[in-house]
DNA sequence: CCCTGTGAAATCCTTCACAGCC
DNA sequence: GGCTGTGAAGGATTTCACAGGG
């Protein structure tokens, strides 16, 4: 189909490589459109965009035209054509189905959250280790056996899901998750994962989330203290 | 005290200025260490350290050496003091009391976790604006009202706090912290939030992590017909 | 000889600044 | 005149590769 080009190395037309950083940040903007469309703007300005999202409007600009050029000058971007345009391009025009294994504190929470539906998932399983919990009713689901993973994954056709266990037992979930043909894992249990080639892995971690605030406030107390021994060293 | 040095730019003797990238590895350092601790592994080289963590061997001893030089050549890192010098350097020898504001499903779980106190740091108060829940015990906290969040503060000289209310409320309780001398907030509220100068946030968002999988999943899906139809475009 | 610590190269990301279009 | 889209500059981060100490 694709006919040959003359400069061999680079692999395509549109040359679909978003950088990592830019990925991250277009769920930002798809959920600041979603609110701008909400309250019935019709268009935005990359300012306007930049301010609702934190993100500075250069960089903004630059993002969006890894995806194409879908904005106006002079006027902006429309709206609601860009909030599908990012939707498509994030790949949440659809429902993906999600599977949370582990269901503790964290994965009852996470299973109660209304968010997921309005930003393109959709729960479809609860799994827990524990023989006790199996058939509990949460909300509109049952929690199931651990043995039913294979037939869930199969039936549902999951290819995401999220572990919200123990650290102790994630990488064995994680295993027997890959198995059944799960290629994403949002992963909350605080240990390192190990995956083969072609599975994604994202981690959420309060514990680091909280020292990485911890070292900054420390910083914060010490420059206050070396600011009133001498007047030479400032630490902003 | 400290005497004039000739070029004047740069602030300090040793110069305290770690790259941000490494200060969010940190405390994956200080797990892993905290882990080969407990299995009584007593030193470790930079390629073990890698294997535990995930990061690659030459950034993580680029990352310790900003630390200081804490190895030995030929021999390792000696676990024990160089946990204590990572968990010295991000602050958390000893604890540091935390507030939680918003006790929904995701307040509540958050407060169970048990996790936090081996990692530096101490739930001390859980405010909820619904006056219906004030009073309720939670393990071994009683839910507060808002209307007590500056003598809370002051009395715990609390300076980080974890916000689990709904996107709607998070700014609004922000600033009420803010005003009360929080001066570092962790938000799991999907909205962004604007601070004065000083104050640090970091956000944890369910829906972006997901979102990002979801891009990437849609690409092995899209990989996976193109090399059907193609043998010419190769999506890895 | 093994393993750290680190300059230098390579890569990735952000910001600047402005040409070009509406 | 206002605002997008983008080369080019500037920073930050990662990786390489090796000098040098134990």
């Amino acid at each position: 189909m694709t006919h040959m080009r003359p400069s061999a190395t680079p692999p395509d037309d549109v040359d679909r490589g978003i950088p990592e950083a830019t990925i991250a940040r277009l769920p930002i903007y798809l959920r600041a459109l979603t609110g701008l469309a909400e309250r019935g703007m019709r268009t935005a300005s990359s300012e306007q965009l930049a301010a609702a999202t934190g993100v500075n409007s250069a960089k903004l600009r630059k993002d969006l035209s890894y995806l194409g050029s879908y904005g106006t000058r002079g006027v902006g971007y429309d709206v609601e054509y860009l909030r599908y345009q990012i939707a498509r391009e994030i790949g949440v025009t659809e429902d993906w189905p999600v599977l949370i294994v582990g269901i503790g504190n964290l994965g009852q929470a996470l299973s109660n959250y209304g968010g997921f539906s309005s930003r393109g998932f959709r729960i479809v399983a609860l799994l827990d280790g524990d023989p006790a919990r199996v058939g509990e009713q949460l909300g509109d689901l049952v929690i199931s056996s651990m043995d039913d993973l294979d037939s869930i994954v199969a039936r549902e056709a999951v290819s995401i899901a999220v572990i919200a266990t123990p650290g102790s037992a994630a990488q064995g979930v994680v295993d027997r998750l890959v198995a059944a043909g799960v290629t994403s894992i949002l992963n909350f249990a605080p240990s390192v994962l190990t995956v083969p080639p072609g599975v994604d892995v994202r981690k959420v971690d309060l514990s680091i989330e909280l020292q990485i605030l911890a070292y900054h406030e420390q910083r914060k107390a010490h420059g206050g203290t070396q600011l009133a021994v001498s007047d030479e060293v400032v630490t902003l």
